[in-house]
DNA sequence: TCAACAATTTGTCCAGGACAAAACAAAGGT
DNA sequence: ACCTTTGTTTTGTCCTGGACAAATTGTTGA
């Protein structure tokens, strides 16, 4: 109920900034004694921003695969070292000068035009697959390297939305088969995955309803139905735990008649979910085409 | 960790469904006795869909002026009495049938056929102030009265943000000042008041820079800067804790320079603000024309 | 009518124990 | 070499019940 001013955060604002729950702060503290914030009068936890940065960084490393413990009870430079280690694993590509400086200085007239020419040479699908699903990767790995801050995502993200939402209502609504329902689930909060695969589906002369992220499974049922669904698809960022992915996809399917088919995509669609049954994997944002394509053959599609 | 199928929902999954912490519902249940969930063999709670219902009547009902004492300690029919209270306070306007029904059959293209005839008739800003704002309210209490689910709401905003983002993008983007940064507080998480500010605005040829909702106020500083606003536009919806938005919208005022301007719009925003120096508060969604045209008056505005 | 103060309501935080789920490691089987 | 099975460690979430500060309401006096 407190409310902290600039220098120091309650547990409540660390939640919020870092996406780590509260009783997760408070076993780390007791475990691994990182963070160990001050406390105010009354015993609360008073956390500085540079505990908050580390927090965050620790989260995005966890989310790529590294243990907790190892992050936790790491001291600064050996810290640093596995972020180097993650750095040099990947190769930053289509991330350009112009651009990255489009984002660092929230120039909105500057990355439209990125992404204006980008449509132009290349379509709808091309500024999609080609230009935006490779700056996503390329966006993380530069908040890493501490070249792009929170602020500049958020300006990122709200651009690329911009711009795919504009070339979205333009784009003549088609009447063919498949009919897809596009949503997450309730713990997944990113929007641009679905916005993504909308304009690739709605390129492909699909018709699409989109209701946004976090849709409780018994609406989605209920949704599905309303539409007249013949796909349900999920999308999953990175940070999805894997385990409630793969329960949440099963009893999805549970409740969806079988001749709905689920598809799934999203970074962290890609490997467990594997084996499930009557579940199709979109590995990549480029495997949406296709998809469709095998779809319409299978179901005879015509209209 | 543990998912829940369908019929019943551990804490975790209350708290996400209704935006109530933990700790809240456990403290009602200690003190009210309700909710009383069953418990699972280790002891857990398992909420029913049911008491997920309720709860967000409860919220909603809160977050309109009624104190939680005494909705929890309400009976079924104590608390139906309050609901049917506040149905008749206020006059059910702009739904029409038409567009209840578009809503309700998830019919994208029904819906957007209404946007579209308002935008022809009113412009894209009467099609904001006349039908989108309105409806807002309208939905709000629709579904008090149990005539629209939460994958309705969903439907709804997800299809104005597209119809809206569209329209922003094939507008001229504008070089007079102001400059205005708009964006939200941590805590708040709607972005719909956001992005029908920025309607309002890039309509009066003001400079817009949207970073999109929860943003911390140390970004916003830093975000301020660099796009060297004139303006920080925050929006705050009905549910946001009035002394919160009172020290954050403070804070914020002392860590930017006093040459910019700090407004203060969305449901949330009415009346306890009023007294704080150097904010301005935008009553409602009409106002934004007119404060524009005054800024540029009081500032002598050209380019 | 307004301000100051007291009483009540209400949300959030804490500690530290418990335990289930996830990740990892080892062993065995095809 | 690859897949199961089983055991071990790590890790996140839930629990209780106490405490208390913030918010609201009620009361009193100017």
């Amino acid at each position: 109920m407190s409310v902290t001013g600039l220098g120091l955060l309650n547990i409540s604002a660390v939640e919020r900034e870092t996406g780590l729950a509260k009783d997760t702060l408070r076993v780390w503290e007791r475990r691994y004694g990182f963070p160990k914030p001050a406390r105010d009068e009354a015993g609360e936890r008073l956390y500085t921003q540079e505990d908050v940065n580390r927090l965050r960084l620790i989260r995005r490393l966890i989310d790529q695969g590294w243990r907790p413990g190892k992050l936790l009870s790491a001291s600064h430079s050996e810290l640093q070292a596995i972020v180097d280690a993650e750095r040099s694993a990947r190769v930053p590509a289509l991330l350009s000068g112009e651009t990255l400086e489009a984002i660092r200085r929230h120039d909105v007239d500057g990355l439209r035009a990125v992404f204006q020419r980008t449509l132009l040479d290349q379509g709808l699908q091309g500024l999609v697959t080609g230009l935006i699903a490779p700056l996503n990767v390329d966006i993380g790995e530069a908040w890493m390297r501490g070249e792009l801050g929170v602020p500049d995502e958020h300006f990122y993200t709200e651009q690329v939305q911009n711009f795919l939402r504009g070339a979205l209502s333009s784009y003549p609504r088609p009447v063919r088969s498949p009919r897809v329902l596009l949503t997450t689930l309730p713990e997944e909060e990113h929007a641009l995955g679905l916005i993504m695969a909308e304009v690739m589906l709605l390129t492909e002369g699909v018709q699409c309803c989109s209701l946004g992220p976090r849709m409780p499974l018994a609406d989605i049922r209920t949704s599905a139905a309303t539409v007249g669904a013949d796909i349900v698809a999920l999308s999953f960022s990175a940070a999805f735990p894997v385990r409630q992915a793969i329960a949440g996809v099963r009893t999805l399917r549970q409740l969806l008649p079988e001749s709905v088919a689920i598809w799934v995509g999203g970074a962290g669609a890609r490997d467990k979910l594997r084996s499930e049954t009557g579940i199709q994997i979109i590995r990549s944002i480029d495997d949406v085409v296709p998809a469709v394509a095998a779809w319409r053959v299978a179901n005879g599609a015509a209209t």
